[in-house]
DNA sequence: TTCCACATGTAACTAGTTACATGATTGA
DNA sequence: TCAATCATGTAACTAGTTACATGTGGAA
């Protein structure tokens, strides 16, 4: 447990954040917002349940933060926190990795369609690409600069070059689709 | 419901792969194990509840096909089942998009560990990417070039794109990582 | 005769999303 | 005083995975 095991997916993230310096859930949740939610969803629902429950299990420990007459509070590592997630970051296996592309499925499935119909999929898993880099480059990065250290860039570069490229496949895809 | 509304993930991939003729469960689940898995994962476990659920509803027409005494279904569209399939594949709204990337997470979280600690994720990461193009284009990409149609290929084609151009970055970030 | 691939199915569990509900503070 | 943002929380639902259970057919 301590050592990195029965932490799921919306520990991993709360953890991590809270490692960095003390959090409450709300900034938790906008920080996901921003950055991890590209790669590693985590919503507001489960992000407040799972703050009590890794208090119970000792990782947390929760302070009051009072905003006048509003309940607020702030969370950080004990250190079993600490010590499970570095356990975790430091843990040998290859991580869990999952995609899951509805126009991509499309796609594939294409073959159903005449080619006017299989282009307008190409088209739509492009902007889908596109809108994402929209977001990376305008939303996620710009606010990354300001306070983030080093890795959150270049984890946020990762996500630009990635989209880029499939963008750009998606473009060549359909130029040879149109050839044909 | 015959709008393309009503269908789940895995029902997607179950009428998609059933539109290309008679397949029974067993032949749905590894046809996804060697294709669709790697964009839109589908375990075993739902694809026979979901079958009945399908043909339920009108989508699909089940044949008794046995094979000696063991019992076997082989399932088909349904007008239905075809109309409701087409009108998903031409549906204007952006498809559904996700990605979950464990080693990513990691070296989001990276500077909690010294550097060969963050070296050692981006190696993680990389062998990760490695690994899913060694099973798209030795296992994969093998298998559907006999029989698979182009669309089919072209998908293929994007995942060994993708994942070779991720690997590529995480070979130059590693670089710049060492090189600081 | 043994093993593997074929083939179907269910139960229990885990997780996660959506939507709703509530209320305080801050700035325009 | 109004709207937006801050802040926390829960209930209902949906989905999906894992593990188990069972048995046949074909090949070596």
């Amino acid at each position: 447990m301590a050592t990195g095991r029965g932490l799921n997916n919306t520990a991993l993230v709360v953890l991590g954040m809270i490692a960095a310096g003390r959090r409450n859930g709300y900034e938790i949740s906008r920080t996901v917002g921003v950055s991890t939610r590209f790669f590693w969803p985590a919503s507001v629902g489960g992000i407040y349940p799972e703050l009590r429950r890794l208090e119970d299990a000792g990782l947390l420990e929760a302070e009051d933060d009072p905003r006048g007459e509003a309940i607020r509070h702030s969370y950080a590592l004990t250190p079993a926190g600490r010590a499970a997630l570095r356990d975790w970051l430091a843990d040998d296996a290859l991580g869990h990795f999952e995609m899951r592309n509805e126009d991509l499925l499309r796609l594939f499935f294409a073959a159903e369609l005449d080619v006017d119909g299989q282009v307008a999929i190409l088209r739509k898993l492009r902007a889908g690409h596109e809108a994402q880099l929209e977001q990376l480059e305008s939303g996620a990065r710009p606010a990354a600069e300001r306070g983030a250290g080093p890795n959150r860039l270049l984890v946020l570069d990762y996500g630009i070059a990635l989209h880029r490229s499939a963008a750009e496949w998606c473009r060549q895809a359909e130029a040879r689709l149109l050839g044909r």
